[in-house]
DNA sequence: TCGGGGCAGATTTTT
DNA sequence: TCTGCCCCGA
């Protein structure tokens, strides 16, 4: 490693890595330097010479590890450094090591949702009644013992009924994963953790093989992981961790906090870093958060500062509506970016939860502002491609009982419910799995020709595709699409959706495509179903896109914008309403604005409004108590007057206990209202309704396909498709404006045929 | 077997 | 308001 590297990191940033050998704890603060002290590390240890397979770098995704290894790349060419995921890295050595925890190597990775789907049949087959659980609790339950290391045959449910419920449950759902050769994403940890117990010889071979671990974001690590890294580092205690405490904001996924607030005890001849000096954000930025986050109990004293200019004041709005706010936003990005004094790539727009985007995106469509919701539906889990990677996955892995369910009638064979379950039965009393038990469905009991023909027709045409299961990747997906007429449920309709579901399915084989360039010789149908197993949506957030980026606070981490804007500052938003109970958890709703408040670098705007529709209701809001934390006096206050006086009546007669307008209701003590939140319901909102659009406008016969129409938000489009009759008559209209395909009710549309428009 | 309508429920979600 | 699931009718 050169001088010169050396030379432009800061005394902490140096110290941190020319350490070598023993344990290293780095404590770094937001926009510190962080990834940039890790590559520099493991620079600097490949220069000492280290080998680069003796080295591991660990991350929680893929995003991270993408940015690791590029930043690496630069430093230290070519250098066969292993960066990345804790799954992945899971996945691999579960893969190598499968049989000593009962798999086989081609196992499948269950994702969220196939998890799911497996554990709601686990559960209609064994015999307990749902009344008192849905099987989303159960399943986090069951989540939860995983991130705790409690096995299956130890789990005690105690004495509440999901309790006893999952005792009885989890045994045979783990059942039912070995059965099918699958894990889920928690078994991934489990499973290598207990390889690690189980398996001195293993553990001291791998600790020798990995002599340098280092862990990013380690104050989100959980149990197994925690226990994985401290497995691979007792005769090589060199552990490097790097993490922010303040920045924990994953407990709900079962991150402890501990095992960054007790490393020094677990490693007592630790080397402890910190990393306080802030590139990214103004002072006032700073003090912002640092006024926030001094209110958490749970943390480890830091004194953040930096050398940048002071930048603007730190504003906090209050909005009188949800609309309100929204617009006002969307105006001044507008305005901001059409004086060209910035782009509209440099703002961001966090919220607490997903379904606050909608208001956001609806203004930044109406001011024509570019902008990308990062999140929402992830690709990988819609249902044309988690069917067409079923097929692939049941080639992979034909005990994947999940992959056979999934598209055993996909697209219809007339395999139906009643069919399924006596196979699954078949399947359960002979122990085979579900494809296995199809293959002798001439031989089950009460099973009709008719059944049984269409099972055999489905099992030989299974067969026919795994003759090409060595073949390029994309090959094989043009095979299945081919030879199951996968396509053709799409294609037989107009239905626009499933005009978009084809573009998906192409999108999917050119991912295909790209990863048999990518992998001319090491590629295998396994390897490329883990890789798409293990990404997700966010992954491919891309910074380089000229759009305002929406997204939530939790998606917000570790990425940074010149202007912030946090919205929704509200009771019961932020802190969420779950996380009253518990005080912990409002901490975590602290720092999970901390983390919003640090990824701003030269601006942050913070709102709330005093009115949001939400979920259908009108509600009057109470501040954030989170607003009563920070340093008024440093910050620039406003309350903006500007109603939507017409639609939008203030009503003060309503409330007269509470201030609606008046300078001081930024000022509001900590609430004493009930917590519940009110809703309102004004004369003029009863007046609206019945005056409203409940008429049709135009006459729904009038339309017709391939017209041209106006609509007042998405400008003009052109009708693509057309169903129904009657109130129910729908037309799909595909716009001009980039606002997509949009479908509807024609007798409530304020759809207008282009050439008639009057205002 | 299959599709539509009606109804409950609705954080966050690195993998 | 929006979505996903369950049940019923054809």
């Amino acid at each position: 490693m050169t001088a010169d590297l050396l030379q432009s990191l800061t005394d902490p940033q140096r110290e941190a890595v020319l350490h070598v050998d023993g344990p290293l704890l780095v404590l770094a603060g937001p926009g510190s330097g962080k990834t940039r002290v890790i590559t520099h590390r493991i620079a600097h240890l490949l220069s000492q010479g280290v080998r680069p397979t003796q080295i591991a770098a660990l991350t929680f995704t893929n995003k991270a590890a993408d940015e690791m290894r590029s930043r690496l790349d630069r430093l230290a060419p070519g250098e066969n450094v292993w960066i990345g995921t804790f799954h992945r890295f899971c996945a691999r050595l579960l893969r190598q090591y499968a049989e000593y925890r009962g798999l086989q190597p081609n196992y499948t990775i269950y994702d969220t949702s196939d998890s799911l789907s497996l554990l709601k049949r686990t559960i209609r087959e064994t015999d307990v009644q749902l009344t008192h659980a849905t099987p989303e609790q159960v399943a986090s339950a069951i989540s939860w013992a995983k991130n705790h290391l409690i096995e299956a045959d130890r789990y005690v449910g105690g004495v509440n009924a999901t309790g006893s419920i999952v005792e009885r449950v989890y045994p045979k759902y783990q059942a039912a994963l070995q059965q099918a050769n699958a894990v889920d994403f928690d078994d991934l940890l489990m499973h290598v953790t207990l390889l690690l117990k189980e398996n001195e010889e293993l553990r001291a071979s791998l600790d020798e093989r990995f002599r340098y671990i280092l862990v990013d974001e380690y104050q989100d690590t959980n149990l197994p992981q925690y226990a994985i890294v401290r497995a691979m580092s007792i005769q090589y205690p060199n552990l490097g961790v790097t993490g922010d405490p303040d920045q924990s904001i994953y407990g709900w996924r079962g991150a402890n906090l501990k095992n960054i607030l007790e490393f020094e005890s677990d490693f007592p001849a630790v080397k402890v870093v910190r990393l306080e000096q802030n590139y990214r954000s103004t002072p006032n930025i700073l003090s912002v958060a640092d006024a926030l986050i001094a209110n958490n109990k749970q943390r480890k004293k830091k004194s953040l500062f930096t050398d940048n200019p002071a930048g603007k004041a730190v504003r906090m709005i209050q909005y009188s509506t949800h609309k309100e706010e929204a617009q006002a936003i969307a105006a001044r990005i507008s305005a901001q970016v059409a004086q060209g004094k910035r782009r509209p790539r440099d703002y961001a727009i966090f919220y607490r939860i997903n379904a606050l985007s909608r208001t956001f995106e609806d203004a930044m469509r109406q001011q024509g502002v570019p902008y990308m919701i990062v999140s929402g539906v992830e690709f990988y889990h819609r249902k044309e491609i988690k069917d067409l990677l079923a097929y692939a996955l049941l080639m992979n892995n034909p005990r994947d009982d999940v992959a056979f369910e999934r598209i055993v009638n996909v697209p219809k064979r007339a395999i139906g419910k009643a069919t399924l379950l006596k196979v699954r039965l078949h399947a359960a009393t002979e122990g085979l799995s579900m494809l296995e038990a199809a293959r002798e469905a001439g031989m089950i009991d009460g099973l009709g020709n008719r059944a049984a023909v269409a099972l055999a027709k489905f099992v030989a045409l299974f067969d026919r595709l795994s003759t090409k299961i060595n073949d390029p990747v994309e090959e094989i997906l043009g095979f299945v699409l081919s030879e199951s007429e996968f396509k053709r449920q799409y294609e037989a309709t107009d239905d626009v959706e499933d005009q978009t579901r084809l573009e998906n399915i192409e999108e999917l084989l050119s991912s295909a495509r790209e990863y048999d360039t990518e992998h001319p010789h090491d590629g295998t149908l396994e390897h490329y179903l883990e890789e798409k197993t293990l990404v997700n949506e966010t992954d491919d957030f891309d910074a380089e896109m000229d759009r305002v980026t929406l997204m939530t606070l939790h998606a917000a981490k570790g990425l940074e914008f010149p202007v912030v804007h946090i919205v929704a500052l509200e009771q019961g938003l932020l802190p969420h309403e779950r996380s009253r109970e518990n005080p912990e958890q409002l901490e975590e709703e602290r720092r999970l604005l901390f983390v919003g408040i640090t990824r701003a670098e030269e601006e942050l705007d913070l709102s709330m409004a005093r009115y949001r529709d939400f979920r259908g209701k009108r509600n009057m809001t109470i501040p954030s108590p989170f607003l009563m934390e920070l340093p008024r006096d440093e910050m620039e206050v406003t309350e903006e007057q500007t109603a939507f006086a017409p639609d939008f009546p203030l009503d003060e007669s309503f409330f007269p206990e509470f201030p609606i307008s008046g300078q001081r209701s930024l000022d509001l003590p900590r609430p004493a209202l009930p917590s519940a939140v009110t809703n309102i319901r004004t004369a003029a909102d009863l007046l609206g309704e019945r005056e409203g659009d409940a008429q049709p406008r135009v006459e729904p016969n009038a339309f017709v396909q391939g017209m041209v129409v106006t609509h007042d938000e998405y400008g003009l489009g052109k009708i693509i498709a057309l169903s129904g009759e009657g109130a129910k008559r729908t037309a799909t209209v595909r716009f001009a404006s980039g606002a997509g395909e949009k479908k509807f009710r024609l007798a409530y549309s304020p759809l207008r045929p282009a050439n008639s428009s009057r205002s």
